[in-house]
DNA sequence: GATCGTCTCCCCCGTGCGGGGGAGGCTCGT
DNA sequence: ACGAGCCTCCCCCGCACGGGGGAGACGATC
C-alpha cells in the first residue's frame, strides 16, 4: 500500500508542484488537496492519509494551529510536515512545538521533498540541518538551540545509536568506534547510518555539528 | 639537516624509550638528555636543539619553569613539546600559556610522537584533540575550554583557512565550500589539509570538533 | 632584487565513508 | 506463539576525502 499524502497550500502553484514531485514516486500517492488550514480536519477525517503536508503560512488557519487542531481532534492522527518558504521562519518552530514531525524548504530538491515524506511515513522524524542551523542562530545565545534540541528529542535514537554518536563527537573513526564498543565495523556503519537518517545529516560531520547545536553533548 | 632533540624527563625509561622511538628516524637526531629542569638551560645553549621535549613533572626545576626560564634567557630559543602521563594535567594548560609548543602524552603511538616532533620543529603547533576534550572537560563550565581555545591560538590559521574552517562547522563539502568560496575544489583540499595539519586533526569532524571546544564557534 | 607567506590549482593514490540492500538472533510485550 | 524493535553482521558500490607531492602568481618585507 501506498504512502497516502495530503497537501494543504493556500498557493495552487506549490500544491502542484509537490504532486508532481510526490506522483512521481510509485510508493507515494496524493489523496487530496487543501488552500487552507479551516479546510483540514474534515479532510484528514475523510481521507485518512498519512502524511499531511502543510504550509505554515496560510489565511484562515494557519500551520500552526491546522497541526494542534489535526493532533488534538482526530485519533490516529497522520504524520504532519511543515512547509515553509523561510529558513529563519519563527512559525516552524511554533508548528514543530506543536507536534509536526519534520519541517520542508519550498526550495529543497525533489529527492529531498520524496524523502522527507518516506521517512515521517514510517515514523521517523526529520528537519534539515542546514535549516536547523539557521533556526537555532534565529533564537540566539538566550533562547539557546532550542530547534536543534528538538530535533534529537524527536529522533528518539536508540542506546546504542545515542552512544555512537557520543563517540563521533569524540572524533573517532568507525573503525575505533568498532573497537570501544567490541563490535565489527559493519555493526558501526549501521549505527552510523541510522544516526544520520534520523538526525537528517549528510555525513558525520553533520551529525556532529547538530549533536553540538542540540546540546546532546557540551563544549568546554 | 636532521632535526635535533633535547630530551628533558627525570625517569631514563621514558628518556630511553624516547631516544628509541625518535633515533629509528632518519631525519630525527637526540643531541642531548637531562634529567630535571635546572640542567636544562645550559643544555640547550651549548647543543641548540631545534626540539626540546621535556616532562612537566619534573624534581627541582618543573617543566612550566623550565619552559619559561627557556625562553626567557635564550635567544633563537627551541621549539619545546611537553610530555605528560595524564590526560587530565593542570600543569600542561600552564606550560602551554609558558609558551610551550605542544603537548603529548607518554602512551602516544611512536607514529604520533615522531609526527609531533617534526610538526613543532617546522614552527607548527600541535595538541592531539582527544586529549583537548579531556582537558577542556576538567576546566568545566566555568573555566572554559581554555585548552582547545589555546590550540585556535596557537595555530594561527590564516584568514582563508579560518574561512574554510567556519564553512566546515556549518556542515560543507569541499565541494559546497568551493562553490561558496568561488575556488576550486583543490584549492579547497589544500585549506582543509592546511586546518587539519594546524589544529592536529585527522579528519574534518575532528577539526570541527575542535572548533567547538575551543570556542571557534559557538552552538546556539 | 630576493625572499617569504598566502592563495590558487594540479597530479596521483588509497581508503574510509555512506547508500542500498538483506538477514539472523535477541528480548519484550501481547 | 507471534510480531516489533533492537543489535548484530554481511554484501556491493561509488565517491568524497585526505596524504603526498609540486607549482605559479601575487603582495609584503627586507
Amino acid at each position: 500500500m501506498p504512502v497516502t499524502v495530503l497537501l494543504v497550500d493556500d498557493e495552487p502553484l506549490v500544491r502542484a508542484g509537490l504532486r508532481a514531485v510526490l506522483e512521481a514516486q510509485p510508493d507515494i500517492e496524493v489523496v487530496g488537496e487543501a488552500a487552507d488550514g479551516a479546510a483540514v480536519i474534515p479532510l484528514v477525517r475523510r481521507l485518512r492519509p498519512d502524511v499531511v503536508a502543510m504550509d505554515v503560512r496560510m489565511p484562515l488557519l494557519d500551520g500552526i494551529e491546522a497541526t494542534r487542531a489535526v493532533l488534538r481532534t482526530v485519533d490516529a492522527p497522520p504524520k504532519i510536515v511543515v512547509i515553509t518558504t523561510f529558513e529563519n521562519d519563527e512559525y516552524v518552530y511554533e508548528a514543530l512545538r506543536a507536534g509536526a514531525d519534520g519541517f520542508l524548504l519550498k526550495r529543497a530538491r525533489p529527492a529531498e521533498i520524496v524523502h522527507a515524506v518516506r521517512l515521517v511515513a514510517e515514523g521517523e522524524s526529520l528537519l534539515f540541518p542546514a535549516s536547523v542551523r539557521q533556526l537555532a542562530a534565529q533564537y540566539g545565545d538566550d533562547g539557546g538551540n532550542r530547534a536543534a534540541r528538538a530535533v534529537l528529542e524527536r529522533a528518539r535514537l536508540t542506546d546504542r545509536e545515542a552512544e555512537v554518536l557520543r563517540l563521533m563527537t569524540r572524533g573517532l573513526s568507525n573503525a575505533e568506534i568498532a573497537a570501544r564498543l567490541v563490535v565489527g565495523t559493519e555493526t558501526v556503519k549501521s549505527h552510523v547510518s541510522a544516526v544520520l537518517a534520523k538526525l537528517g545529516a549528510r555525513d558525520r560531520t553533520q551529525a556532529v555539528i547538530t549533536a553540538y547545536e542540540s546540546g546532546f553533548v557540551a563544549p568546554g
